[in-house]
DNA sequence: AGCTGTATAGACCAAACGGTACAATAAAAT
DNA sequence: ATTTTATTGTACCGTTTGGTCTATACAGCT
């Protein structure tokens, strides 16, 4: 969708007041002060309240999915490109702490296609993981393991937005690699397998 | 603190609405048709809807501490220990879905003392899983691992809540063997450590 | 019968909700 | 200079918000 510069201003506010009081925690005059605008003004940028929260979801998420199968293309190897998809997925969370928190949140309070839509996005991008860990099964790196660990895995990244701190003393790229470490660690081989 | 069948019962209806909705997209009046009462029934029986909201959050994470600190004693064995906790987590989310769903998802709707509370005791919860991986370091069972750690294996169970259906082919407990096998597994001592 | 304490429903309140209508203004195009 | 076109603020709409107040009903007890 085409937004014009004020249109993705009002996105990004709306994402960070989203993030901290809950999408019916805010109102749409909150919104229009927190970016300098009238109620009128701001219903000329944009089309509704729940446009607002689909543009913030849909966004990031479909960014992540593109990426997602980049660095598969990049990374024949599964464990090379687990690592790459551990520090990307990381930073993203880190670059777009308001938006991931408000997508996770307020799934829910997309209506329709729009609901529909985020979470088929979602799934593939969990299917991402899926395949390099199946891969590494193939290639014999990988042992065999059940399909929910790929759940449990993401969740270590997607539950971090709750407490990750933009500024904290780790860098997202570091936080990253401590946990692909976990992951490949988990997934590897052992002497008993 | 005290609370009657009847409470106890709005208490339970108003977390499943709260998971479902939003605590700011249910209104009170809602929460009482619900539980089968009118408005003015309703505040007979609590105080508020942040009321609410807080007995929600802090019941069902302060019974986690608890079970945490017997767990702990019952199980010297960091490694046993570990498991116990997983199956435990694994099996208080899955009966719980509701509540705690509501607890991360509207935390930061508490206001002051309240919101400190709930977050110191999801504060001590933490401190029980990384004191059992220090004990594992400590007798050489464990490799020594980033303190960032630990909240990222927390996060794959915490996140569960977003994807866990509670008739699921799977039981809880099967759940939280896979996922204690990650986590041991993901910590232990490798050739190369 | 009379009293006391607990439940209950519904009317009511001021404030805020998402969204629209419209007039006023600024900028651009002619 | 005049006409379009894109922005803006404000008043307003009906609805819903969390919460209070009051009147009634119904127990159990004396």
């Amino acid at each position: 969708m085409r937004q014009t510069d004020q249109a993705k201003k009002i996105t990004k506010v709306a994402a960070s007041l989203f993030a901290k009081k809950g999408y019916n925690g805010v109102g749409v005059a909150e919104i229009g002060a927190a970016s300098g605008f009238g109620r009128g003004t701001l219903y000329h940028h944009i089309d509704s309240k729940e446009g607002l929260l689909h543009e913030i979801a849909s966004q990031y998420i479909s960014d992540l999915v593109d990426s997602g199968h980049r660095i598969t293309k990049e990374y024949p190897d599964p464990v090379l490109r687990l690592s790459a998809l551990s520090r990307h997925l990381m930073s993203v969370i880190s670059n777009s702490l308001a938006e991931i928190i408000v997508c996770f949140r307020e799934v829910q309070s997309l209506t329709g296609s729009r609901h529909h839509e985020v979470m088929c996005m979602h799934a593939e991008y969990q299917q991402i993981w899926s395949k390099t860990i199946e891969e590494g099964v193939r290639r014999n790196v990988f042992r065999e393991v059940d399909k929910i660990a790929v759940k449990g895995l993401l969740g270590m990244y997607f539950y971090s937005c709750l407490w990750l701190k933009p500024d904290g003393l780790q860098s997202p790229e570091d936080i990253g690699d401590v946990f692909s470490d976990l992951v490949i660690r988990s997934l590897s081989k052992g002497p008993s397998d």
